[in-house]
DNA sequence: GTGAAAGCGCTAACAA
DNA sequence: TTGTTAGCGCTTTCAC
């Protein structure tokens, strides 16, 4: 690979010369512009990253850890902030931390080493002690669809605002014994669940049954089998994301009872398979581009002035009819 | 963040002495290891990536190109890659082309400039001068699922054996009137369509009907539905891959026609929903893990001994029969 | 066993 | 408007 070295003495000029000219910093006469795109176009020459990064202290590196990069929801997420960075000249890196805190402590740690310019982190539920690590790096970062830490930036949805209209949905089909499958430890479901108790609430109801399980198809399905079966089933169910709604869709499934008339259905995350079956499913779909692009552009703000004050953006969680409620 | 200055200085040596050390070379007594290791923990130190890769030209740094993050079958590979990768104290780069050329050129170049130490790529389908372009970088490459260029590494299933075996599979069904769905300018579907052929060639049988389409849901959809329509509609189809097959799906779903008695329905790839309807759909399941595990293997070795003659390592594809068929 | 020093490619301060 | 040069943090000869 040709070096700026290589340019310059091709181009008859100084290295200083074609740094310039290659960041459009500074003044340059239209000869030697002239001279030296020519060499840069003959040579192929490419600044070399690592020379940039060591002198610059910073690389043009965006930092995205995910909780779960299969999840079609933070897939989604991914492009959005990928598109986005790229039209500023910025890469970015994806890391899947499976909800594990530890594996997301190691991806902090190498990001760090790194230098990346940012990081946009959808950060694990229970760790404390990542939120300490993350303030001590020191560097520009914004939180997505959980917050672990006020002092960063965060794009949320307003989940209790669309668990509310979600419930109330649910309600309006005339609904009485509505019961809900949340995730145990997950911010996302802790707010969604204030939603669905306030709704059920002001109805005069309160919830047939309220799970707390791990957020896995195996988990949802078990849990909506018990429920089935137990001495006052729902007629009504909400589930809090996708995996468990997958779960607890195939025990209705199995049951054989039906949808919407049986039991109602109605979940958060439009998975793909949502107006796949017959009836589709009433859902509450998330803004996975917006809230990607929202993210890019406030981390790159961030970077650009690190002093800014931290601010939140909630963005609307949009309720979407196919059927699964009367 | 402390340099080796800090931990030189710190511990009373040279910075040389600290480098040895950390990377585990040269002669070091044990008075000196156990003076630098106590500063390094003391200040916290971590090497600088920047200045290594700049003195090295190389980075620790694993590209991995894919034509769709959102498949599920490219997220195992993902998930798989970066797993064995770490074991090795590499990171992966993951990367994702959409399918289009263009945008794999664009990647293929940041990746040079980031000196990566070699990638993992699923090639776009028609881009031979990006393989060229491939192989003008001079870096270690391994392909999976697709191979556009001998002369590297590749990790691909046995696509033509499989497509065989499952095709006879419909056969032994007792279908007659066998469709195919393929996607079209495919290196996979094209090998795919060998088997198929061969299968139904040696039961005497041709093939209904043969369509090439754009491998998405709705050319899927439209696709199945017009051969639903035809005159001497198929009373069995296979589709190439997942989203053409979710189309296909949808369509019979919507002619209301039963499965598997009065159509039969067989796909490459094992959708998140093949066992979420009923009857569940038999396909042919890609070893994605193995993929990734074996691309990543072939890779390290690659770059530990560049002039290693290339070599293909083709996978089986698993049959995982579930009732779509007779 | 250890240290001094060169040099990887780049940019910015300063000098011309 | 352009060139000279120091220095970012690291590794690796080479000398001691």
């Amino acid at each position: 690979m040709a070096s700026i070295k290589d340019v310059a003495r091709e181009a008859g000029v100084s290295t200083a010369t074609v740094s310039r000219m290659m960041a459009n910093k500074g003044y340059i006469s239209e000869s030697a512009r002239a001279k030296v795109e020519a060499a840069v176009k003959k040579l192929g020459y490419r600044p070399n990253r690592a020379a940039q990064q060591l002198r610059d202290q910073r690389s043009r590196i965006l930092a995205l850890i995910v909780s779960d990069i299969q999840n079609p929801f933070f897939g989604e997420i991914c492009r959005a902030v990928e598109a986005y960075a790229r039209k500023q000249g910025l890469c970015v890196f994806v890391c899947n931390t499976d909800e594990n805190a530890e594996t997301e402590q190691h991806y902090l740690e190498v990001m760090a080493q790194e230098q990346v310019a940012g990081i946009i982190i959808s950060p694990s539920s229970r760790s404390q002690k990542n939120a300490q690590a993350l303030n001590k790096l020191g560097l520009p970062v914004v939180m997505i669809d959980r917050q672990s830490d006020s002092h960063f930036d965060a794009i949320l949805v307003d989940n209790t605002d669309a668990a509310y209209r979600l419930t109330k949905r649910v309600i309006e089909g005339g609904y009485q014994r509505i019961a809900g499958l949340f995730g145990a430890d997950s911010f996302t479901a802790r707010e969604r669940l204030i939603g669905f108790e306030k709704a059920l609430s002001e109805a005069g109801l309160s919830a047939s049954q309220i799970q707390h399980i791990p957020a896995f198809e195996a988990q949802g399905r078990t849990a909506m089998t018990s429920l089935l079966q137990s001495d006052n089933p729902p007629d009504a169910v909400i589930c809090s994301s996708a995996l468990i709604a997958t779960g607890a869709y195939r025990a209705i499934h199995d049951s054989g009872r039906s949808i919407p008339e049986e039991i109602g259905f109605a979940t958060f995350d439009d998975p793909p398979w949502a107006n796949f079956v017959s009836p589709g499913l009433t859902v509450i779909r998330q803004p996975a581009k917006l809230i990607g692009e929202a993210a890019a552009e406030f981390l790159i703000k961030r970077i650009e002035e690190p002093q800014r004050t931290p601010s939140i953006l909630r963005l609307h969680g949009e309720l979407i009819e196919r059927g699964s409620l009367r």
